[in-house]
RNA sequence: GGGUCUGUGGUCUAGCGGCUAUGACACCUCCCUUACACGGAGUUGAUCGAGGGUUCGAGUCCCUCCAGACCCA
């Protein structure tokens, strides 16, 4: 018998490692097999992928998600279109300062604005590095050279050119509102960034005097805010209180520069069971004190100031921090006896995601990209995309649902995109640049081309070069742009928007939105937002949300419950001899767990197998290394076993002579491939994954190698020719999810490599497809080889017979009569 | 409190109105059979979260409840 081609006895990590390094190694090869070439001739299939955010490591949820993403870009390429997978990194935002503020011990604003710069860009290099490695590691074919990170002027000048053309267009507009801001930060931030977290807070019952003497009792846990109360309300349908409306009542702490009385009226938001059932209703204590403010016409009061201290309508308390203001009221009222009660309460306060500060609503002269006017057309586009899974577009909507302020975009940060801007002395005009330029305002000129235009009008006056003596002296903006501003560009910027506009005539609206679930009310709907500000159409073709990674019990991973698994420690397991192990919290203590082998191939395949897109995913290396290895073996040997026996020359075209479970095979397998061409096209991974999985573990290893066994010893050619066949083929279909496992096989063994191949492979025998008659009766017979297979097995282990020896006395059934000879063989039937 | 989603053997999972509910892993039993013991074969094991309803017929559709996840207030 000859040698197998494949020499290895089975697959192992460190194959795996040696074959990766080696498909990486050789830039040209890399880049003639993955890098986006639009002049193809090929349909060109542009995926947004999200840009990751260093951060030191890469969790593993995220990892998996993104290796679900190259199954996608790798079966893509497989049914002969031209990918783009873009590389790119985020790397603008408030992490990395918080970063480096941590790492030097500084906060921000005690440096030099380039300094702080530099430093950011350092830090955030680093990880950057880091992140690349591991996007090897798991296998990805995006084009690397071609790498984009979200703080390069190349994507900056999107970022910026996009803002001029909204700001040009009226959809883009500066207005004194209230914000929700971080004092501690110092920064404006949007709604989808508040997030609440429970706090110890006082709730203190405070006496209210009316005019005509009257008392009433308001529960509150803001005493400090009571400087900038504008009304006082209670329920309307609250008997207790109805007398009271039209009253007058007196401020209990004293104020500065306003009345010292505010109007009792009635209001519907008001629950009537919380406290004593009144409430004083403040500029901008909370979001409803805002919204009923507005519906009231009352004039707001500005208590806080950018530092988040009281400012001087706070008469006494000014000057203090909201905190110690908070106190000092308590101290006060208690001093003059208005004081009747306080208890300690936990309470939801709303915190800034980024920083966990409390955050304060305040009025300010911020930039806003207008949203609600645009919510019906930016449905009709939504309905025009394809959502996997389906009930995702229904996610959305009800997010779009709630929407009803516009996004402010402007930040008081720096590590971000700058808003390219700059005013005139008299602050009438603005000056902005050309498109395709990135400037940095708060330390440069406008460049040449830039245009003067008249800042609440828009009308454009002229050139910048012309006017220049008019304008007085400039003042560029220092305010940034919210990280979402550069993010919710990356669809029009890897399909080739302002840079490429030949390649973004045929790329957009882009083939595929793949991302997260978590992030669908940010990325997805700011993204879609800026397709119809913008181009008016659909941002994309597909849009693929996955689920989240979570840890072994169903909970969400995160640092602060301890629950975390690192990508490299699962990716490397099994590699030199190492073993992996993982200690995590579970909710009654500490497990752990420990896995011998697992790598990029097995980690691939046990995300594509284990749970369809959308589903949340439990991670649990144990699992994936006991339920999936095993898989990886299997089909190696399969490969390795019909490796031993000559390739036929030509096996393209079916020899003449194929024998009845030769036929069975091929009509097996082209219904098998058929369901997975459907399944990759449709970007089912799970489908496609499961179908090669079932076929190539069951029906073929252990059905039909153990009957075609002896004409294979015997060199049978219909028979050679068959399992070759098949096993090259099978390679090429199951590439886009093992593409260094299906690389290696079909390389040595085949001498062309699976993830060359650029068009589905065509079945091998056409007169038993799925359509033919012959097909689905041989097909039909499936059930009944297996059946009658496992009753041979049965009985020769109840008959204490091993598998090699004979047995007599089972029948061949009628149905399987063809098969009669084959399986009288194949069991030695006497 | 609201919205969305999920709930199928010990664990994970298929199922999209129709015969005795799919498969994998684990468990148990057996087998070193000339590809594979990091393997193979064969068993055991589920009142499909609970309760109502629609239907000739329901994991599958509807309602209520319970539990979990995500998002929001």
């Amino acid at each position: 018998m000859p040698a197998p081609k494949l020499p290895e006895k089975r697959w192992s990590i460190d194959l795996e490692k040696t074959i990766q390094e080696a498909h990486y190694a050789d830039r040209d090869s890399y880049n003639q097999r993955y890098a986006f070439k639009p002049d193809s001739g090929k349909e060109v299939f542009v995926i947004d992928t999200p840009p990751p955010y260093p951060s030191g490591t890469w969790h593993i949820g995220a990892v998996a998600q993104y290796s679900m993403i190259d199954v996608i870009a790798r079966s893509q390429r497989l049914l002969g279109k031209e990918v783009y997978f873009p590389w790119g990194v985020d790397r603008n935002g408030i992490n990395i300062e918080f970063t480096v503020e941590k790492n030097t011990k500084r906060k921000m604003k005690t440096y030099d604005r380039e300094e702080f710069l530099a430093l950011c860009k350092t830090t955030i290099e680093s990880f950057t590095q880091a992140m690349r490695d591991t996007a090897r590691r798991v296998g990805l074919s995006c084009d690397f050279d071609r790498e984009y990170l979200t703080d390069a002027p190349d994507y900056r000048s999107v970022t910026q050119s996009i803002f001029v053309e909204l700001f040009k267009k009226g959809d883009i507009i500066e207005d004194l509102r209230p914000n929700i801001y971080d004092p501690v930060e110092g920064t404006t931030i949007a709604d989808a960034e508040v997030e609440r977290l429970p706090r110890k807070t006082k709730l203190v019952d405070v006496k209210w005097t009316c005019g005509d003497g009257e008392t009433l009792t308001i529960s509150t846990t803001r005493p400090e805010m009571i400087c900038a109360c504008g009304v006082v309300v209670v329920h309307p349908d609250d008997e207790r209180y109805a007398h009271l409306v039209g009253k007058t009542v007196s401020l209990p702490l004293p104020t500065r520069g306003r009345e010292t009385t505010v109007e009792i009226q009635a209001h519907p938001s008001v629950k009537s069971d919380f406290g004593s059932g009144v409430l004083m209703v403040c500029s901008f204590g909370d979001q409803n004190d805002v919204a009923v403010f507005r519906e009231l016409g009352l004039t707001p009061f500005q208590a806080i100031d950018l530092d988040g201290n009281m400012t001087e309508v706070a008469g006494p308390l000014a000057g203090l921090s909201v905190l110690e203001a908070r106190k000092a009221a308590i101290d006060l009222l208690e001093g003059q006896g208005d004081l009747l009660n306080v208890v300690e309460r936990e309470q939801e306060i709303p915190v800034s995601e980024r920083g966990k500060n409390p955050v304060e609503i305040i009025l300010l002269k911020e930039w806003y990209v207008r949203q609600t006017h645009i919510q019906e057309r930016m449905k009709t586009h939504i309905e025009a995309i394809e959502f996997h899974p389906t009930r995702n577009r229904q996610f959305l909507l009800d997010w779009m649902d709630n929407i009803s302020i516009d996004w402010p975009i402007s930040r008081r940060r720096w590590y971000h995109t700058e808003i390219p801007i700059w005013y005139s002395q008299n602050e009438e005009l603005v000056v902005v640049p050309p498109s395709g330029t990135y400037v940095q305002p708060w330390k440069d000129h406008p460049p040449t081309g830039s245009r003067v235009l008249d800042r609440s009008t828009r009308e454009d006056l002229g050139a910048y070069e012309d006017l220049k003596d008019e304008l007085g002296e400039l003042t560029g903006e220092e305010k940034v742009f919210d990280t979402w501003m550069d993010s919710s560009n990356s669809n029009l910027f890897v399909s080739g928007y302002l840079n490429h506009p030949e390649v973004f005539e045929r790329a957009f609206p882009t083939a595929l939105r793949p991302q997260g679930k978590e992030i669908v009310r940010t990325w997805l709907y700011y993204t879609l937002l800026k397709s119809t500000l913008v181009l008016d159409q659909p941002g994309f073709q597909h849009v693929w949300i996955d689920g989240l990674g979570m840890d072994p019990w169903g909970r969400k991973m995160s640092k602060s419950i301890g629950n975390g698994i690192d990508a490299d420690s699962v990716l490397e397991c099994g590699a030199s001899g190492r073993t992996g192990s993982w200690k995590i919290k579970g909710p009654d203590g500490s497990v752990s767990l420990r896995a011998n082998k697992i790598g990029s191939e097995c980690f691939r395949l046990w995300k594509a197998c284990d749970a369809q897109v959308g589903d949340d995913f439990q991670i649990n290396p144990e699992e994936i290394e006991k339920k999936y290895f095993g898989v990886l073996t299997k089909l190696f040997n399969v490969a390795r076993f019909a490796s031993q026996f000559e390739t036929p020359l030509n096996l393209e075209e079916a020899p003449k002579g194929l024998a009845i479970e030769d036929r069975w095979i091929l009509a097996e397998f082209q219904a098998t491939m058929d369901t997975v061409q459907q399944a990759w096209s449709h970007l089912d991974i799970y489908t496609a994954t499961q179908a090669l999985k079932t076929f190539g573990t069951g029906l073929l290893p252990s059905h039909y190698l153990e009957m075609v066994k002896s004409r294979l010893y015997d060199d049978d050619p219909a028979a050679t020719w068959t399992i070759h066949r098949i096993v090259r083929d099978f390679m090429a279909a199951f590439s886009p999810v093992c593409p260094f496992f299906t690389h290696h096989i079909s390389n040595t063994v085949y001498g062309q490599s699976s993830v060359d191949v650029d068009a589905f492979p065509a079945p091998p025998l056409p007169s038993v497809g799925a359509q033919t008659a012959e097909g689905r009766a041989l097909c039909g017979l499936s059930n009944a080889l297996q059946e009658f297979n496992g009753n041979v097995w049965g009985a020769k282990k109840e008959a204490g017979v091993s598998l090699n020896q004979p047995i007599a006395g089972i029948p061949v059934p009628d149905s399987l009569a063809d098969f009669a000879a084959t399986l009288t063989r194949m069991h030695q039937l006497e």
